[in-house]
DNA sequence: ATAAACTTTCATTTTTTTTTGAAACTTTAA
DNA sequence: TTAAAGTTTCAAAAAAAAATGAAAGTTTAT
């Protein structure tokens, strides 16, 4: 395989990864493109390799600048932007555990708490919906939690687990 | 809130949560009925309170049933078949866990491992793509690895894990 | 063996999500 | 200023994903 395959399979196989993740595919796709260039990419350069519009570049790179894994760059004496993605593993994994957490997680634990709130003296079917949502928000809360408490160590987290963990 | 509304809120929150995971909407939402629910449901029932028809409710739970996240249930002189979901959750957790690393990671880290393997004597770009690419395997790999571990202590992993954690 | 009761399948339709592209907007340089 | 070079927005189109429903398939009881 030479390099230009194996770009094109990695970009294809990170898109397809994404969308099953619940992340579009042309915006994983980017990410993907940006995250093995070695220098900084103009929109121009990424509509160009992946063949998609002007529109559908500039809406993915502003998601994925808010999800914080992309960066703008300003080169001396050009007038295009060009973007770059976060590198380092272990950093791009904490912001994306950060954005889903804030983003899904915490209103999910919302309605969780919310509607095992409810008053049930009555019936084995109400006793049971409290008791699993409760049990629910607890597992949920706590899970989030821990992936919080892991993703502080920040500089490599990861292999720090594995070593809490092994012994 | 009274029961009916709050099932309901939560079927609905589970299902998006869902989508924004990759999961389909009716997928999370049977299994959110079914999870909450005191005893075995019929396939009519879902169907009566989800709304959906008869080969979208069967091909849903098929679905369930392939992440062995639910099961069929048979009633004594009843001729309908029943569902019930798995209600313990480091068990559901565990279970989620291995099916997608099993359909997607490794797939994944298979793909990662060819890109990476490509020979580079030559450009920077080439040497980035293949250093990026080795990194990415690694670090999947890795927490793929600990994921595995981690749910491997089965019962109360995720407690277990807190204690690990925190001390 | 038959038919009633129920489930599955899959071509077609519907819905949802994504993409396009052109107009509006912004920035920079002359 | 002004116009060139670039970016963003968003209504409309296209593509992808999910849902329908009726026919085919199963199972069970008689």
């Amino acid at each position: 395989m030479e390099f230009k395959e194996a770009k094109n399979k990695f970009v294809q196989t990170w898109g397809a990864l994404g969308s099953q993740w619940g992340i579009n595919k042309t915006m994983a796709q980017i990410h993907a493109l940006l995250m093995v260039s070695h220098e900084a990419v103009s929109m121009e350069d990424i509509m160009e390799e992946l063949q998609i519009s002007r529109g559908n570049a500039s809406m993915n790179l502003r998601a994925l600048m808010d999800w914080g894994i992309v960066y703008k760059e300003y080169k001396a004496g050009e007038r295009r932007e060009f973007f770059t993605a976060e590198k380092d593993l272990d950093e791009l994994a904490v912001k994306i555990s950060r954005e889903r957490s804030k983003r899904e997680i915490k209103p999910a634990l919302k309605v969780l708490k919310e509607v095992s709130s409810i008053q049930s003296d009555n019936t084995e079917a109400e006793k049971h919906f409290v008791d699993q949502t409760t049990k629910l928000y607890d597992f949920v809360l706590k899970a989030d939690n821990v992936l919080d408490k892991i993703t502080e160590y920040k500089d490599n987290w990861l292999a720090k687990l594995v070593v809490k963990i092994m012994k």
